[in-house]
DNA sequence: CTGAAAGCGCTTACAG
DNA sequence: CTGAAAGCGCTTACAG
């Protein structure tokens, strides 16, 4: 099987190219051309390639490929999270959208973490990636100079950027935080509190919603909100909706930064025996699966995730290959699903 | 900043490790070694190699290593989902395993699809991976092959193997799938239906482990079988709920191959005013977050999920490394939790 | 501890 | 359409 020339050879005993060639009786060059330009190569001698592979079971070398022809084929991604399912749809839509061509897809999950960010970063680009899908607008001194001095193109997925010559693919997650607030308060509620996890970008920008939307209608008050740094889950959404009703007794309504949150607070509110929504109306974000399934159903926003992920990578290939893209900021918009919590 | 030397030179116009020797005057191979071997080189060289690096802001090129060294560091995982919380959770606990080392994670999401896994295993092969974590024991005769002919050690995730010779980490399916269904007759059930989606390995085994149970109970009935191939959601769940109500009325039990299912059927319940457990008894599979809060909290099966994940990895990167481990079988086992819908 | 040179397995202008 | 040769950016026995 393993078939080194020479002695001292290093070689990693794996069929190569050039003994593809030798089996099909052509030049190494030709074999390449074979298998990556077809079309360059006349059908006979293509066949006899083509052959030659299947006999020998060849497996093309990536890093040689990559060394050579200057172009990894890498795309890398980068999300915080992949127990989040928003980034685990961002991510299928990702797949479909690179399926086609031959990227290799580079997942890193910074958790929520600028450290994390760079050290991963700092890998990834070792493997000089074709393009990077980022996970929002704001991030460390460090990864900006680091994207700045690798010249790779990037696409920020999730928010919109202010300045167009930086490409972003979302929806304003201030203006959804705003919607969903100014939805309660048209309903009639008055004392209506927000409860935030992680303080990740998306949250705080959600918050500004919340809190523009509460001051224009003079209904804001400090202690409504309630931010925390720990990570989202059901558990804390129960645990926030009991600190929340300790501090503000006459709390009507609650907005949960995100549905695990919600789903959270609505369990402990069903523990506790408290009426949803006749006594405390709650709503969340991002419409989860099982938002329209419990009982009652949440209120919440619907986000195009899939879409996002999909629509980001569409636009990352084409500025690889060199499009300039009609739109530098393509906003997905938002889906105010109201249902029976709120 | 794009130093290429010659006019004609196909050069990346990245920083070389070429470069950065000139900079800090020793030769390339000094530079590799303060860099990849820093014990071997003298302080001062090493002193004068790194601050090169720095002023330069050298990135290693990952392929050009890989080519030259045989050696990849690439580790590529295959999960069947990523939007099962299962799977990110195994991957949480191969990236905790695998921090240290400066391995490369490469994700794979085979969508439960021998097609998908052929594809993606063929791709993944081409960076000449060190190691390789599988989900399941059951592949295609062809990824079984690209396997053995890769030479590439590997290690199976979630199930245990029966030949020694095959590294597992998990637990036993089957085993699991009988102890819950065991649970229900013993609590007096006989109508015991089992609702299953994906027809993946897992869901089949853990049939099998039900079917055992009903058998030596002398309860089986094939009516009490549903099973599908869509993918395991909520709204699945209530669907099967009903389809299986309107087909065995008399059904007192339903074991649902995993806790989508069997949220999907707890709320479907709550919608036709079915009590749970009182009524119908319903019990899942997984123990996810929302098992513990719904209500009725949901009798389920805690998997070992994360530990698989860090165990697995830790095993590869064993072998990887040359040891002969312990064990080759690694039975993480599960834990029956016994809450209030069963 | 340090270095000159060969080699890893591909691709690519350039000829023919 | 096909090929000879150089080169991509590293690492590694082998000497000194």
């Amino acid at each position: 099987m393993t078939k080194t020339s020479n002695g001292k050879s290093r070689a990693s005993g794996r069929v190569t190219l050039a003994e593809v060639a030798a089996h099909a009786g052509v030049a190494t060059m030709t074999a390449s051309r074979a298998i990556s330009q077809p079309d360059m190569v006349s059908a006979a001698l293509r066949a006899r390639v083509e052959q030659a592979v299947a006999e020998l079971a060849y497996v093309p070398n990536r890093a040689a490929r990559a060394l050579a022809s200057a172009h990894s084929n890498v795309i890398v991604v980068l999300v915080p999270s992949l127990s989040n399912a928003v980034f685990t749809a961002v991510l299928a839509g990702i797949q479909d959208a690179l399926d086609a061509d031959n990227y290799q897809i580079l997942i890193g999950n910074t958790r929520y973490s600028d450290a994390e960010e760079e050290k991963l970063l700092g890998i990834y680009l070792q493997s000089n990636p074709d393009g990077i899908l980022l996970s929002g607008l704001s991030h460390s001194a460090r990864v900006r100079q680091m994207l700045a001095t690798s010249q790779v193109p990037v696409v920020s997925m999730m928010d919109l950027a202010s300045e167009p010559a930086q490409l972003s693919v979302g929806f304003s997650q201030q203006q959804a935080g705003h919607t969903m607030t100014q939805y309660l308060i048209d309903k009639g509620h008055r004392r209506i509190a927000f409860l935030g996890a992680q303080r990740d970008e998306r949250t705080l920008k959600r918050a500004e919603g919340y809190r523009a939307a509460m001051a224009a209608a003079g209904l804001a008050d400090p202690r409504l909100e309630l931010m925390v740094d720990d990570p989202s889950t059901i558990a804390l959404g129960a645990d926030l909706l009991g600190r929340m009703l300790a501090s503000v007794p006459d709390c009507d309504a609650i907005f949960c930064c995100n549905d695990d949150l919600a789903h959270g607070a609505i369990y402990q509110c069903q523990r506790r025996g408290i009426a949803v929504p006749r006594q405390l109306a709650i709503c969340g974000f991002n419409d989860l699966p099982a938002s329209a399934w419990m009982n009652p159903s949440v209120t919440t926003i619907g986000t195009p995730r899939y879409r996002i992920g999909f629509e980001a990578a569409t636009l990352l290939r084409a500025v690889i290959k060199g499009d300039t893209p009609a739109a530098t900021r393509i906003d997905l918009g938002f889906t105010l699903m109201a249902r029976e919590s709120a």
